[in-house]
DNA sequence: GGCAGATGGTCAAGTAGGTTGACTATATAG
DNA sequence: CTATATAGTCAACCTACTTGACCATCTGCC
């Protein structure tokens, strides 16, 4: 594959990535969910099986823990999440979603299934299912990072 | 498809956009074009065919005019770009790229090519392919969005 | 048990990249 | 020729993040 096919599909890529962003923060903020923004869509997926630590959590976004903590600050505020003490580590606390930030957390799997849905009208739901088939087998498993 | 299949596979898409754009990043800055940021990649890809305005770039960049100015100074101080007159009005002014631009979206270019070249490792030729066309139909027309 | 160093979390100050608002110069419509 | 729209810049501010300092608690080792 030639250096400018790759550009275009990196280039595909990315639009999409974007588009898939934006859209997915539009319809959670259309459920009635104020002042998210795509970064907390993160968080949630790192917090919603049992909750995790402000440091758990800065390593799963790429960013300091001090970022992290101030991100806690404000979803705790808007009451998506609360701060318990940690049952092993005193020095610790383990952020939970509240049931609001499970409700959330639903608003974007919804939102998100809108976008997909559409792919399918355009793709077929066969090429759909091969699309995540084959980004499944290139994702990364580090930290989410912003692109760009 | 579920909800929860469609969040899965947005996830995936957003971390593999998340790693491109660090991956090609990281390529560019070791071909040794420093000071470079993502954003300026997207800029030169609609500065490159011939030359753009400020605000043509903002449209395309999805931000302000002010901060497309500023971007526009960032890049044209490094060597980058250089504003002339544009032919055909007298207020506005064409930003085209240099020789080292033109080196720096080749060096993006070959970086592009190693990450999906990569890719091709894990799922074969065919199916690289087969992702391009995919993403090229669902991909969208408008300004280019940051991914969060 | 007790001490030294590592780790979890927060506070405070600084930075980078964006925004809004105001302005000048030039273009275009009537 | 005048009135309005558009290209670009300057200045001030805002927000999300960083770095640096700090305290509380855990862990390894004597």
């Amino acid at each position: 594959m030639q250096n400018s096919e790759a550009m275009a599909l990196s280039a595909a890529l990315l639009a999409t990535a974007g588009e898939l962003t934006q859209r997915i923060n539009e319809g959670v903020v259309a459920r009635g969910f104020e002042g998210i923004r795509p970064a907390h869509g993160f968080a949630f997926a790192r917090l919603a099986p049992d909750g995790a630590t402000v440091t758990e959590l800065a390593v799963h976004l790429g960013v300091t823990k001090q970022a992290a903590s101030q991100l806690v600050d404000e979803i705790v505020r808007r009451g998506y999440a609360e701060r318990r003490p940690h049952p092993r580590d005193a020095r610790a606390r383990l952020i939970v979603l509240t049931e609001r930030g499970w409700a959330c957390t639903r608003a974007a799997e919804a939102a998100a299934a809108e976008v997909v849905r559409g792919w399918g009208d355009v793709l077929g739901e066969r090429e759909v299912r091969a699309l995540w088939d084959c980004l499944s087998r290139i994702a990364p498993y580090g930290p989410l990072r912003p692109s760009w």
